[in-house]
DNA sequence: TATTAAATCAAACGAATGTATGAATTACTC
DNA sequence: GAGTAATTCATACATTCGTTTGATTTAATA
């Protein structure tokens, strides 16, 4: 018996070289190299290099979105009316995803570079895969984001989800770039640092007069 | 002599294959078959597919980029002491990248896909093409950007440069998600009305009190 | 310890990839 | 219209891809 679990190496490594070089561009082969693990043994343990795919985003995604729902439904039960405001909801929504990067056992920013990349992946596969995992947590946030920007029209309610969306994803997926651009003046690595940045942008951009 | 010239149909080929599937999801021998050319013609005319990539970002970037300086340049003419208003250079930066759909002959739709994907793709050599292109934009539109917006510190200011790329390059790779998620609510044909609500999203965000 | 199930292994499969070649064809120039 | 350059063509090359096989080894069970 290996020291670490032959699918779990699988799954480790599959994070790490998607993350880096995206899905479609890293190999059987390479997982398995990095891994130290026989080119068969994706095959026999998961099926086919999709299936490894949707491993790799169902062991972190389904923990991340329960924190997610969790943080939503303590924020409601503290609120009157069930109420929560709206900074308290981006928070628990974007707040849970960015925060992976500081826990080394949940894929130590890897993954979150991966989900942010996946969120733009041309493959349907791909995005049926991430649209389905984000339902439940869509439906959950959407009547409290409602509740909590009321007079919002419908279509700037939906367009600016969107933007909201954008923004994450692009902080998750790229937080090298920032560091570059800013000559070093911005540091990604502080999560907390960044979460309050990106969610007082959403915050403001929500609550922009139409 | 054909109707429309080889290179030209190749570029239009491969930007319409790179929107749909990704760059590394398309092959030379799918944009060839595409392009109703043959497979050699790639070699012959662009020597390798990386090339082709860079002629169909090029096409497209260089006349839009472009467009985005004049833009600014203009308001810039017309406002006193040079200070624009965000809204405007706002405008200048998304609105021509956003504008290029409704034009069939600049791509029509599928180039903006195709740019607002790459913003995220892994490859460092597209990356860097794209660095490069949009360097000259943003060393333009930063001055402007810092003199409407005084007294924003320079690590908002990086960080909230950082969120807008995400949300206008999320909402020009993705305009059917939306029609998706908001039920129809939601038409990203109408560009006009899309500049005009992200450019809103946006401002709100840039200037949102720290 | 004998038997069975689980896991790993080296090796190979056919298909698809980007690239390259040299002949055949077309377009242009004098 | 002959000669030259530019282009297109069918075809092949060497890799790499995801997947599969069947034997071998390891672990669990009895």
């Amino acid at each position: 018996m290996p020291r670490i679990d032959t699918k779990t190496r699988i799954l480790d490594a599959s994070e790490q070289l998607f993350a880096g070089r995206g899905v479609s561009g890293t190999s059987i082969r390479a997982i398995t190299a990095k891994a130290k693990v026989n080119l068969a043994a994706i095959h026999y343990h998961f099926g086919s290099k999709e299936s490894v795919l949707e491993s790799v985003l169902s062991r972190r995604l389904i923990p991340l979105n329960a924190e997610r729902l969790t943080l939503l439904e303590e924020y409601e039960r503290r609120s009157k009316n069930n109420v929560v405001a709206l900074p308290k909801i981006i928070e628990a929504l974007v707040g849970p995803a960015l925060r992976v990067s500081r826990d080394p056992k949940k894929g130590g920013g890897l993954f979150m570079k991966l989900l942010g990349r996946l969120v733009l992946e041309p493959d349907e596969k791909i995005q049926s895969l991430l649209t389905n995992q984000f339902r439940t947590v869509l439906e959950r946030f959407m009547p409290a984001l409602k509740k909590a920007l009321p007079g919002l029209e419908p279509a700037d309610f939906y367009w600016r989800l969107h933007f909201l969306v954008g923004a994450m994803a692009h902080t998750m997926a790229d937080s090298e770039r920032i560091q570059t651009v800013s000559g070093g003046i911005c540091n990604p690595d502080d999560t907390e640092d960044t979460i309050k940045r990106l969610v007082s942008f959403i915050v403001a951009g929500m609550e922009a007069e139409s």
